[in-house]
DNA sequence: AACGCGACCTGCGAGC
DNA sequence: TGCTCGCAGGTCGCGT
């Protein structure tokens, strides 16, 4: 599934093909992909055709284009000031954004098909594929973001940010990510930690993989206590965090290249690399590097799966730690 | 405010 | 072999 490292694959490889480019044509094959485009498929389709895609942009999970109509202003039009809009996608589970050749055959899940003026050697349409139809694309508005910074990562930074996003907090692979502002948010809250890491709110770009990673990698268990963390432990707990997502990106980073922007192009790693998520009943790889008993133990919480050593990652005794 | 849970989906593997 | 069932995941929205 696309994590925040497989969006930023996808991200940069579509920013490679996409600036500058004109919608000529928008097909919805299935309007479930829309469905969080309020107005319908006509109102989509309209607000997308003619229009110039002028960069791609990413916080956390979210990606969007901003918008550059090329229809001719009216009279009425003269004057004023057009509301910029950007086109927005979320992967879901199992969204792909795909540039993809016209000779090409439809993808099994294929769900909307965008056509783009031509360009030397460039494919011609950009497809969005999704099996399981938790992703979706709309239209949406562009608003000033409330901090000085870019809205989000992308080629020309803007500091505007697609109105769908801006509730979340910026990621931890933001150049303007803030420690400061993250440590802030968790203490205020009075909850588990790994409930604070999955809040985007908080911090964006985290799911339920990457929380247990970071988790991990910084020995803290998932229920500690946000109201009392320990400013150290933060410090770890963010450094794994970017550690792992680096790591990721790194490893995803090999598909650049290519043509098929693919957001499975990362899922290698996945089977490799993990230390905790999907490791239930094996031994720990730290604890057993220094003769230590633990064993990855998988638990319910928050309606998800939780993997944790209960050796190098005690649960917190009495609430507190 | 915190938190649980259902809804949204489909493919896959386990178990019968 | 073929069926059912549970599970996986991110996000939103509602009820408590």
């Amino acid at each position: 599934m696309p994590e925040l490292p497989e969006v930023e694959v996808v991200r940069r490889g579509l920013a490679r093909w996409l600036r500058g480019r004109t919608i000529t044509a928008v097909e919805v094959l299935d309007p479930r992909s829309i469905r969080r485009h309020a107005l319908g498929t006509e109102d989509f389709i309209g607000n997308l055709e003619n229009s110039t895609v002028l960069d791609v942009v990413r916080r956390g999970k979210f990606l969007w284009m901003p918008l550059r109509s090329e229809e001719p202003l009216g009279e009425a039009a003269r004057g004023e000031v057009m509301p910029r809009v950007a086109l927005m996608a979320h992967l879901g589970m199992s969204g792909q954004l795909l540039m993809q050749d016209p000779a090409v055959p439809d993808e099994k899940h294929l769900k909307v098909r965008l056509h783009l003026s031509s360009s030397d050697g460039m494919p011609a349409q950009l497809r969005f594929v999704d099996q399981r139809i938790f992703g979706g694309l709309f239209v949406t508005s562009l608003v000033p973001t409330s901090d000085r910074g870019p809205g989000g990562q992308g080629e020309t930074p803007l500091p505007e940010i697609a109105e769908e996003a801006s509730h979340i907090a910026r990621d931890p692979l933001d150049p303007h990510f803030s420690f400061d502002d993250f440590y802030r948010k968790v203490r205020a809250r009075k909850t588990g930690l790994k409930r604070a890491l999955l809040d985007q709110g908080v911090i964006s770009g985290i799911g339920n993989i990457y929380a247990d990673e970071a988790l991990w990698r910084a020995r803290l268990h998932y229920a500690k206590p946000t109201d009392t963390l320990k400013r150290a432990d933060a410090v770890r707990l963010i450094d794994a965090a970017k550690e792992v997502m680096r790591d990721a990106l790194a490893a995803g980073g090999t598909s650049f290249d290519s043509l098929y922007v693919n957001v499975n192009g990362a899922s290698g790693y996945f089977a490799r690399s993990l230390d905790a998520y999907g490791r239930a009943g094996e031994p720990c790889r730290r604890c057993s590097a220094v003769g230590l008993p633990g064993v990855i133990r998988r638990e319910q919480f928050m309606n998800r799966s939780s993997h944790t050593c209960p050796v190098c990652q005690p649960k917190p005794r009495n609430g507190r730690w």
